[in-house]
DNA sequence: ACCCTTTCGATACCGGCGTTGCGTAATTCA
DNA sequence: TGAATTACGCAACGCCGGTATCGAAAGGGT
């Protein structure tokens, strides 16, 4: 088992979920800024060294409050691969948009991603924190990429069309709209998104009818 | 004209090109830790109230900088909107992963995307910021929506087909592995993403030969 | 000439991150 | 029981981002 009963001093029972619930809290409430170790430790009843015992640096324990509040993402396989999608895109997309106004007053020009901005910045600036984040996308990434390995070897899809760069066009065309030209997620972009993915851009043919 | 002549002292000439200059060599010289304000100020031979006059936060001077190095990319319009989107993507992701190198020694498990992940976190923290980075990459993508637009209009592309959606699945994709999954984007993978975004995914039915 | 406005440099200051050192408590091993 | 080991709290420190204050300099308006 994990308890592997050690050699000195057992750590106190608790005191991880005490710091992680406080860092929320924190994180909930006031937003990246406003997020300070010193007030976790405070408000967790723990000194800061103690804190820093577990999580080396702020970032680390950002990482490891996503990887706790991550919402599972609910993953229908019911055959049809365009109807999951586009379910699973939309509960993707209304998670993020409310992960996105964590702590935030919500002004009118907020198209901001919060959160998850951040933990890609961490992981850019600490290869150890780059691996945990992964850890966690891979993780979150896993299901619907099995609904696509799924459908093509039902034949929905083309035979030499690769799941994990359908998953990227899909993935990433949200996130990049999130993260990068803050434009807006909702209504029926998802929809779209999904059909012209699986549609593709180009022109028909002569022969061939279009959709 | 842009020298309207106001009423106090002038600023001093070149101020900010040395500021900016100095904080790029920072910048590429020790990566975006080790990139202080004060030694930018210093190297620049200012004092650091002057910097916060023109830049009101770090995130703020980051962004300019940003801007200031950012290589054009060359877009061709040969009429082979194939070729055209794959040579775009195959330089976007070298100057990527070229910026994404910048101060960093380059292990062999880094994969990170450096400044450009600062510069999204700063997008989002900060709402001016995110207008600034916004305007940085609208500016970055007229080219190409418009290589797409252009392709549009001969046909090449399906009548019910958004550009801009295309371009989000094409440049979604890249930015998804570069800031989230860290997966590479070189080699071959340009050309199957622009494959696959503008064939589809979908596995033809009975008529309609494939690709 | 004289004021007004703006820039610039210098210094001090606050708060947060992250580290260090030290004394003490809890537990295992001999 | 006693020694080694680990966890904990406390206090202090250095570094950096950002602010405030002050005095001096460099221009324009009259």
């Amino acid at each position: 088992m994990a308890t592997a009963a050690r050699r000195g001093r057992p750590r106190a029972e608790g005191t991880d979920d005490r710091i992680l619930g406080a860092a929320c809290d924190l994180l909930l409430a006031r937003g990246y800024d406003g997020y300070s170790i010193d007030e976790v430790a405070q408000r967790a009843g723990v000194a800061k060294t103690t804190l820093y015992r577990r999580w080396p640096t702020k970032d680390h324990l950002i990482v490891a409050v996503v990887a706790r509040i991550q919402d599972e993402v609910p993953v229908r396989d019911t055959g049809d691969i365009r109807r999951d999608l586009t379910a699973y895109l939309e509960a993707v997309a209304a998670g993020l948009t409310r992960m996105s106004r964590v702590g935030r007053p919500a002004g009118p020009d907020d198209r901001s991603a919060g959160l998850v901005a951040e933990i890609v910045a961490a992981a850019a600036r600490r290869p150890d924190v780059g691996r945990a984040v992964r850890a966690v996308f891979a993780r979150r990434n896993a299901l619907p990429l099995a609904l696509l390995e799924s459908a093509q070897a039902r034949g929905d899809l083309g035979p030499g069309a690769r799941p994990d760069v359908i998953f990227d066009q899909l993935a990433g065309a949200l996130y990049y709209r999130l993260l990068v030209t803050g434009e807006p997620v909702g209504g029926d972009y998802p929809a779209r998104l999904v059909d012209q993915v699986l549609a593709g851009a180009r022109a028909p043919g002569p022969e061939g009818k279009p959709s």
